[in-house]
DNA sequence: CTGAAAGCGCTAACAC
DNA sequence: GTGTTAGCGCTTTCAG
C-alpha cells in the first residue's frame, strides 16, 4: 500500500520546496513558467492528488457548502438541489447534502454535522416540525452565510428565496373561481409554517375579492401527503356544506383527494381540485392535476447566486429576501365539464 | 467575531493539558469522571464546537463516504440514498451526494473531487454513458472501499448489491405472456449497460422457454426517457408485425409507451405495458403501470451493510456480491380486459 | 522568483 | 490518570 503522494514528494523530486510546489499548484503568478511545467509535470507523473483538508485546515475555506432539505424525495426539492448544483458549478462550490425528513431533531443535528464539517456556509428549507430556529443561530455567529428557500422563518434575519406564497394561493382559488366554482374547499397543514400561512390568506383574499363567503369549515387542518389528502377529502363530502372544489396544499395531498373523489364517483373536474408545486407526477395521473408551479430551478439558481454573491461582498449590504413568482399549470382536474 | 473556540481554550480554562481534553472528549475510558465532567461543561460554556477537518486530517478519517448517482430526481435513487443514510445513521457516517447527471466525464469528475475531499469510501452506481471505469481504480488504489450498486462493472472487482435483473426481465415478460399477450416487444437502452442487458437476456429467455418466437425488430434500442418511450412505441405500432405487448426498460419510458398508446386509442392494457423500477408516479398513472419493484431500500440498506462490514474487517475475505430479488407489481397496465 | 518556517486544530505515541 | 510532543498536508507570511 504506497503512501499517497504529497507536495513534499514532488518537492523532494524537483530539488525545490514546498512552497515553490504550493504556489505552482495553485496558480501563483510570481512563479516561473519553467517551475510550473515542471511541477506539474511531476505531480501528474506521481498521481498526485491534493489533500483538501489540510488545504482546508489551514486556509479555512472548504468550498463545502451545506444544504439542508426535508427530503430529497420530493421532486421540487430534487429540483432546487440539481439547479442548486449546476449554479455554483463553476465557482468551485459543492454541496453536501442533509436531510432533515421533517423532524427538527434531525435538522438541528443536520446543522451542528455540517458546522463540524466545517462548510463554509448553509443553504436551507425548513422541516414541517420546526418552529424554534436558534439552532441556526451558530451558523450566523460563525459568520458563514446562511440562506434559507421555500420553508423559512421570520425570526432569522438572513437572505431568503421564496415563492410569492400569497399569491399562489390567490392564483389556485382565482382559477377555481374564473372556472365556475362557488364553494372552495382547502386542505393544508396545521404546521405553523409561513408558506402555508400565506397560501391560505391568498385564498382567503381572492374569496372576498369575489365576495364569496368564507366557511371556515371548510378548511382542514392535518397533514401533507396522499393518505392525509384522502382523509380531508372525506370530512369535506360529508360535510352538510359539500364544497365543489378543493385546493390541497401540495400536489401529493391532492393526489389523495382526487383518489378519495375518483372512489365516490365526483372524479374531478366535476368536483374541482388543484395543488401546489407541480410534482413530477401531476401531469401524468388522471385527471392531470392542475397546480401552482413554484419553480425549483429558478429557486435554486437563485440560493446559488445568492450564495455566491454573499460570499463575496464582504461588507454586509442590505440583506435580499428573493420571491419567485408562482405559476398556474391549468389541467384537467380543474376543468369545468359543461 | 469571536475566534471559534478549540481544545486549547478549554485546556486553559481548566488548567490541564490538550490531551486530556481531547480524551475526555472522545470518551477514552482512563480519564477520571471528575474531569470528564469538568471538560464537558467547559466545552459547553465556551460553546465548543469540534474541527472534524483537523481531526480528520490528523486521524485519516474523515467519516464521510460518497455516494454518486446518476441522479437524484429518480424516486428510486433517491430511495437508496434515503436508506444508505437509514443504515449508516448509527455509525457515525455520513455521505456526501454526486450526482453524475449520466455523463461519465462529470463522473469522473466526482470520483475526483470526492478522493480529494478524503472521503472513507465511495459507493457508486454508473452513469449510463460509462463504459470503461479506470477512474474508478483510484479508489481501489487507495485502499478505500469501493462499493457499486444497481449499474455495475464486470471489471471492477468489488462489491456490489444488485437486483436479479435477468429475473425482472424473465418476469415482466412471463407475466405478459401469461395474462395472454403473444407478440411483446421491448424498448430499452442503446448503452452497454449490464442491467438492461440482463433484462433483455431474461425477456429472451422467456419467450424460449413459452415457445414464443423472438423477433429483433420487435427490440427497440434507444434511450431511456419518456420521449424516447413515445418515439419507440410509435415506431412499434407502424411495424408490420404490430405488437400487443410492450416492455419498456423502465417506467419513464413506460410513461412514454402508455401516452402514445393512448393518444392511438390503444390504450393499455389493450395493448400491454410494463416497466421497471416502480417509480413514484407508476401507481397514479392511468391505466396505473405494472412494474418490477426493484426494492431500493433493500438496496441501499444493504449498501450500508456492506460498507460497514467491509471498513471493519481488514481481512480482505471474499467479495460480496448481494443480489436483490425483484417483485412483480400487477396493475392496469396489463390486466387483460377481455 | 524561491526558500524557511510557523502554524491550522486535533490525535496518539511515549513518558511519568 | 495526565502531560509532552511530534506531526497530519497544506498555506502563507517574511526573507532574500
Amino acid at each position: 500500500m504506497n503512501k499517497k503522494t504529497t507536495i513534499y514528494d514532488i518537492a523532494k523530486e524537483l530539488n525545490v520546496t514546498v512552497s515553490t510546489v504550493s504556489r505552482a499548484l495553485s496558480g501563483f503568478p510570481a512563479i516561473s513558467d519553467a517551475t510550473r511545467q515542471a511541477v506539474f509535470e511531476a505531480a501528474k507523473r506521481l498521481n498526485y492528488s491534493p489533500n483538501k483538508l489540510a488545504s482546508a485546515l489551514k486556509s479555512g475555506r472548504t468550498y463545502i457548502i451545506g444544504v439542508i432539505v426535508p427530503s430529497v424525495q420530493a421532486h421540487f426539492f430534487a429540483s432546487i438541489i440539481h439547479s442548486i448544483e449546476e449554479g455554483l458549478k463553476d465557482s468551485g462550490y459543492r454541496i453536501i447534502l442533509y436531510q432533515s425528513n421533517e423532524s427538527v431533531a434531525s435538522e438541528i443535528n443536520g446543522v451542528k454535522t455540517l458546522l463540524e464539517a466545517q462548510v463554509d456556509g448553509i443553504m436551507a428549507s425548513l422541516s414541517l416540525e420546526t418552529e424554534d430556529v436558534t439552532h441556526f443561530e451558530e451558523v450566523i455567529k460563525q459568520n458563514k452565510p446562511l440562506i434559507l428557500f421555500d420553508r423559512v422563518h421570520e425570526k432569522l434575519k438572513v437572505p431568503t428565496v421564496t415563492l410569492d406564497d400569497f399569491k399562489a394561493g390567490y392564483m389556485a382559488t382565482q382559477h377555481l373561481i374564473e372556472q365556475g366554482y362557488k364553494n372552495i374547499a382547502y386542505v393544508t397543514t396545521s404546521h405553523q409554517i409561513r408558506i402555508f400561512n400565506d397560501r391560505l390568506k391568498g385564498y382567503k383574499a381572492a374569496l372576498a375579492d369575489y365576495n364569496l363567503p368564507l366557511n371556515e369549515d371548510n378548511i382542514i387542518f392535518g397533514g401533507l401527503s396522499i393518505k392525509d389528502g384522502r382523509f380531508g377529502a372525506g370530512k369535506l363530502i360529508r360535510s352538510k356544506n359539500k364544497p365543489d372544489a378543493i385546493i390541497a396544499a401540495d400536489d401529493f395531498t391532492a393526489l389523495g383527494v382526487i383518489k378519495k373523489l375518483k372512489e365516490i364517483n365526483e372524479t374531478p373536474p366535476q368536483i374541482g381540485v388543484i395543488g401546489f408545486a407541480n410534482e413530477a407526477f401531476s401531469a401524468y395521473i388522471t385527471p392531470s392535476l392542475s397546480t401552482i408551479d413554484q419553480h425549483p430551478n429558478q429557486m435554486g439558481a437563485e440560493c446559488a447566486k445568492l450564495f455566491l454573491s454573499t460570499i463575496q461582498n464582504k461588507p454586509s449590504q442590505k440583506i435580499s429576501n428573493i420571491v419567485i413568482e408562482p405559476s398556474l399549470v391549468d389541467r384537467q382536474s380543474t376543468g369545468i365539464t359543461e
